[in-house]
DNA sequence: TTCCGACAGTGGGGTCGCAAT
DNA sequence: ATTGCGACCCCACTATCGGAA
């Protein structure tokens, strides 16, 4: 199951919310034997987590199938040094029935009772009704967002919008200071590169290479062939084959969803131009 | 008719392992 | 030993098409 993004913010009886885990989804079936973890491209876990896959073959109920993120202790996805605990927060299976079709919130309730909740293994928290208050308070708390399910939906493995995402979002204005060439049937260019002053020198940000349709690539490219120039305006920009620089006059609004710990957007996306703005004064702007 | 869901194809950061240099 | 590359993990977005609404 997969959660569709969405601008909407709500507060409803007949939904439950979650908070928006980073980590890594798995789901762990056991039937009789040792405990599989796969990712969602159903390959196995085990050897990455073997504390949670000991965990797992040490519950007492021999055959479930649940559903959950695998999460490092810091919460933040980058950080790959551990501790990692699975948080669960649906049930596939239990003792060989099929449940999927029950409403979530009994799947929730046989999921309480399924497994024993010490750690590294943690079920997954919920709260009814109030999205909007728990989207604040994940937004504070420099969570992701928060997952909103319908509270009688069925598991399915499609997208649903019985389950949808709200977003914590950044976004700020960027400095253009090159283009990356396009591939296959992409036009213009394949990704910009961004930056923000830090005092007088412009830092490298990283590329945005996706937000614009086909008239936004054209008209874009048209602005960028006028300033090429042959050296980075980056201070710190690494160093790239099939790379045009260009002068740092042209101001992107850039969506994204943190800044790593490199300095660099993490899931950026193009916004539009900021025709307003003078670059000069394009900082990062730190969270609230 | 319009809208939505699914798919393919483009682009990003980060990590890991393996092959080429 | 270093570098490059693909295959994974996380993703956002555009364009397209067929079926549902």
């Amino acid at each position: 199951m997969k959660a569709v993004l969405t601008d909407e913010r709500f507060s409803d009886p007949e939904w439950i919310f979650e908070r928006k885990l980073d980590g890594i989804r798995c789901v762990a079936i056991r039937d009789g034997g040792a405990t599989r973890m796969l990712s969602r491209n159903d390959l196995s876990l085990n050897g990455r987590y073997p504390l949670i896959a000991d965990a797992l073959d040490g519950q007492s109920r021999g055959r479930f199938a649940v559903d959950g993120e695998v999460v490092s202790a810091s919460g933040k996805f980058q950080d790959h040094s551990g501790p990692f605990y699975f948080y669960v927060f649906d049930v596939q299976w239990l003792d060989g029935e099929d449940v999927r079709g029950l409403p979530l919130r009994e799947r929730k309730a046989l999921l309480r009772d399924a497994l024993r909740w010490d750690d590294p293994l943690r079920l997954t928290e919920y709260r009814n009704e109030a999205g909007e208050a728990m989207f604040a308070e994940a937004c504070s708390s420099g969570w992701e967002g928060v997952i909103a399910k319908r509270a009688d939906s069925v598991y399915t493995d499609k997208r649903s919008r019985d389950w949808l995402k709200f977003k914590c979002e950044h976004g700020q204005e960027m400095v253009v200071g090159g283009f990356t060439p396009p591939k296959g049937s992409r036009v213009e260019f394949g990704a910009l590169l961004v930056g923000v002053y830090e005092g007088s020198k412009l830092h490298y940000a990283g590329k945005v290479g996706t937000g614009f349709d086909r008239a936004e690539l054209e008209r874009l490219a048209g602005l960028m062939r006028p300033l090429e120039r042959s050296d980075a305006p980056f201070y710190d920009a690494p160093r790239f084959r099939d790379v045009t620089w260009i002068e740092p006059s042209l101001v992107a609004q850039c969506g994204f969803a943190e800044w790593t710990n490199d300095g660099r957007l993490r899931h950026p996306r193009y916004l539009g131009l900021r025709e307003d703005k003078d670059p000069l004064k394009v900082v990062r702007e730190e969270a609230p």
